[in-house]
DNA sequence: CTCCAGGGGGCCA
DNA sequence: TGGCCCCATGGA
């Protein structure tokens, strides 16, 4: 991988400047924006608000409250996120782990390579998860990598194998920019907004993109074999 | 009808 | 490690 600081700048400018500020995560607290990392894994965001709406009316939206709640319950609301009985075994340990730690104000103060670790054991708790939580809850300066940001990082050029894995790409990002949660926040939602807008798989080629200059920009260098 | 969506874990070579 | 399969609803 070579080193190519100035390069993720210059597309960071280009997606800001076409798309603006996104305002992310989509979510009015801290434990919505954990609930909502979980329900969206593999999975629409628009089936995701369905299933939260469904917690909020039933008061579950609450630490406390969802951690009195059994597991059936709560996959009876999230039904609709998919995958609702998995889902609902992975909030109920990720809510366990966050009632046990004194709550998720009390997790800010840990180191944050130790805490991240410790997320990691928590099982449905994978890197992507992981470093949303850390990113958007905590405000951890920790870059996320998810299926948008590999498409458009394989689609503009600036990866070309298709098993880079998630590390691989994390320090692509962590390396070569500086550690700022406000730069890293909107980086992953932009990546978000540019993928769910013109980088879809059923839109394989970038000719309907009105950021055309990012793909142009892109396909003239290589930087991970 | 088929394909896909802001993953993760288990299993096997 | 790396590839496959499973989990499941709702929209295109």
């Amino acid at each position: 991988m070579k080193r190519m600081k100035g390069t993720l700048e210059k597309l960071f400018d280009l997606l800001y400047s076409h798309f603006g500020p996104q305002h992310w995560w989509p979510g009015e607290t801290e434990l919505e924006i954990i609930v909502g990392a979980v329900l969206t894994q593999n999975t629409s965001w628009k089936n995701v608000e369905k299933a939260i709406e469904n917690l909020k009316r039933a008061g579950k939206m609450d630490l406390n409250a969802l951690h009195l709640t059994n597991e059936s319950e709560v996959a009876k609301l999230i039904r609709p996120s998919g995958f609702f009985k998995l889902k609902a075994s992975r909030l109920k340990n990720i809510v366990d782990f966050l009632f046990r730690a004194g709550g998720i104000e009390a997790l800010k103060e840990k180191d944050l390579h130790e805490l991240r670790e410790t997320l990691l054991r928590i099982r449905g708790i994978g890197p992507e998860t992981a470093d949303s939580i850390l990113l958007y809850a905590l405000g951890k300066p920790v870059f996320v990598v998810d299926a948008y940001t590999r498409r458009i990082l394989k689609r503009i050029g600036l990866i070309q194998r298709e098993n880079v894995s998630y590390d691989e790409i994390q320090q692509l990002f962590m390396k070569n920019l500086p550690q700022d949660v406000q730069l890293y926040n909107e980086y992953h939602a932009l990546f978000v907004k540019l993928g769910k807008t013109y980088c879809t798989k059923r839109t394989p080629n970038c000719n309907s993109c009105p950021a055309l200059s990012i793909c142009k920009y892109g396909k003239e260098m290589a930087y991970v074999r």
